[in-house]
DNA sequence: CTGTTAGCGCATTCAT
DNA sequence: ATGAATGCGCTAACAG
């Protein structure tokens, strides 16, 4: 009897009573297996082809999908290159696709957010991973808290060194740089020296590079240089550079466990990385989907990934799921 | 069908291919709906209520269990106080009791590999969490490398201070201590030492005392002692000490986030504390038998828990779990 | 040893 | 608007 077609209010309540006393719960299993039923959920992400970090995303993804087949759930792909022409080609695409549920990357801000306000008329429920473009707690997000994971980089850089001076904060962005969260990343570094005015021997500059022209670094720019902080995942650019020129004593801290970092935090070259577990993102939206569509029960909708600090001795090339 | 009796095995032979040609699944949910079975787990722990540690466990462990209770798991909780005598009686009632699956610490060593043993001749999945006992892959695993803990720890030594001379090994063990992990850490601490014959300027010592005879601390004991690696969970009571005595400048390394080794971090006495995060173990003892006999899945025998280093800048108040 | 059937708990359909 | 029947995919008990 759970709502078909009109019923009296008074047997409505009589039910739900009777329910509650004998504590009635319902078999979700035998429901689902009743409605024989597949759900369909859509995944719109960038292309993880050649980008390491969506390759994990999808990797977990991929592991929660064959995990939940079996309770009937089916994934439909939206890959698109990383520019705004081909995100809004895919957004048509996904608009017009029937499905249960929706994981989304919200890499363009303004558009994602134009895309969330059109889509949730649908009443499909969305989780966002990465990052999270939902002002209000409309949807739901699996990530990590951007401010608070540079707050943290300031930390471990004030006291990783000796008596040290001078940090550089190296931004090396795309051609069409999407996400905010590398400025928040900045923004939650200097807070973390704003609130410890007794670290006064600390001074800053920035260096602004494109990733197309890494050729442009030179020696000079880090002359008199003891740390630097990468917030983005380019932190083996630099270290590469100061591997070649031999330059050392050099602290670098990054963010994520791309392949060639993890070369450079092997060699000593890098001190710090900042993991975001994107296996573990791409899992857990998928499970949110599930347990919400599926399980139909009632999930968190805001789940921050720890801030997990690699170093060296910590790192194992094992998988490291939830 | 699947083994009833005897069969030929050119029958068998010949099933198996059509179900490989069909690509056939047995759908486990309307088996084990068919079935209408429970799934009995025993849990055999320390009692958790004055150890938070365990609490913790037993947290990750009944969240589990209301999670999978949809799938017709129940769970039986076998607790004993932390001492021999109570650990081999409780061995006794285990031993007797009929269920599908056990969770269990090994916290006694030479007793918990006896009651293996004996245990397995029962035919009955067991996973460890904690600690392992079993030098086989014979049983199941979740848990932490207590070696490269100490040896990650090593590492946070090293870089945290500035020409820093004097560690010291600060051992607070209990009127019984059972269990080798907080040596294997100790172990891995002087590794880390050994390994990197830059780091001349070291210098060790060691203390031991029982958490029984805490006003046996004085003033004497860390003069000189610029570092302390508390190798188990009672990095609090130095810290208490040192705050109470007003002795600044040391730096601190233990384990597990207690609430007053947290109240310590916050404080800035303690500065890093390596999380075992017990909840997710607890949790994943109940999920790796959840998957091995309910969704008759092949799961991974060891799991380890990464070494996470925890700091006031990264330590958040919230359910922390995969 | 093998084929048939009832029923696990539920939702949908059809009949009333 | 409501009760009864059918079947989801499977297992166990039954009969042959």
């Amino acid at each position: 009897m759970h709502n078909r077609g009109q019923v009296a209010q008074e047997t409505v309540d009589k039910v739900n009573a009777i329910i509650e006393q004998f504590g009635y719960k319902r078999n979700i299993l035998a429901s689902n297996l009743a409605l024989n039923k597949k759900f369909r959920f859509a995944v719109f992400l960038p292309k993880s082809e050649t980008l390491e970090y969506w390759k994990s995303q999808v990797d977990g993804i991929e592991k929660a999908a064959l995990e939940f087949s079996k309770f009937g759930i089916v994934l439909d792909y939206f890959f698109y290159d990383y520019n705004l022409i081909s995100f809004r080609e895919t957004v048509k695409k996904v608009m017009q696709f029937e499905c249960d549920g929706l994981l989304f990357a919200p890499i363009f801000y303004e558009d994602s957010v134009l895309f969330l306000k059109e889509y949730q008329q649908k009443k499909i429920p969305v989780v966002m991973i990465d990052s999270n473009v939902s002002d209000s707690n409309e949807h739901a997000y699996v990530g990590q808290d951007a401010f608070q994971s540079g707050y943290l980089a300031g930390r471990l850089i004030s006291f990783a060194v000796k008596n040290e001076r001078h940090v550089l904060i190296f931004k090396i962005t795309r051609e069409i740089e999407s996400t905010s969260v590398y400025l928040q990343r900045i923004n939650g570094f200097y807070s973390y020296f704003k609130d410890h005015d007794e670290l006064t021997n600390f001074k800053f500059s920035e260096v602004t590079i494109k990733d197309s022209g890494i050729d442009q670094l030179n020696v000079e720019m880090f002359s008199d240089v003891n740390s630097v902080f990468v917030p983005n995942s380019r932190a083996y650019i630099v270290a590469r550079f100061l591997d070649e020129n031999n330059i050392k004593g050099v602290r670098i801290i990054g963010y994520d466990l791309l392949n060639e970092n993890i070369e450079y935090l092997n060699k000593g070259v890098i001190d710090f990385l900042i993991n975001q577990r994107p296996e573990q993102q791409g899992y857990m939206g998928i499970n949110y989907l599930y347990k919400k569509l599926v399980l139909q029960e009632s999930v968190e909708k805001t789940q921050y990934i720890p801030l997990e600090i690699i170093l060296k001795e910590n790192y194992f090339p094992v998988k490291r799921l939830s």
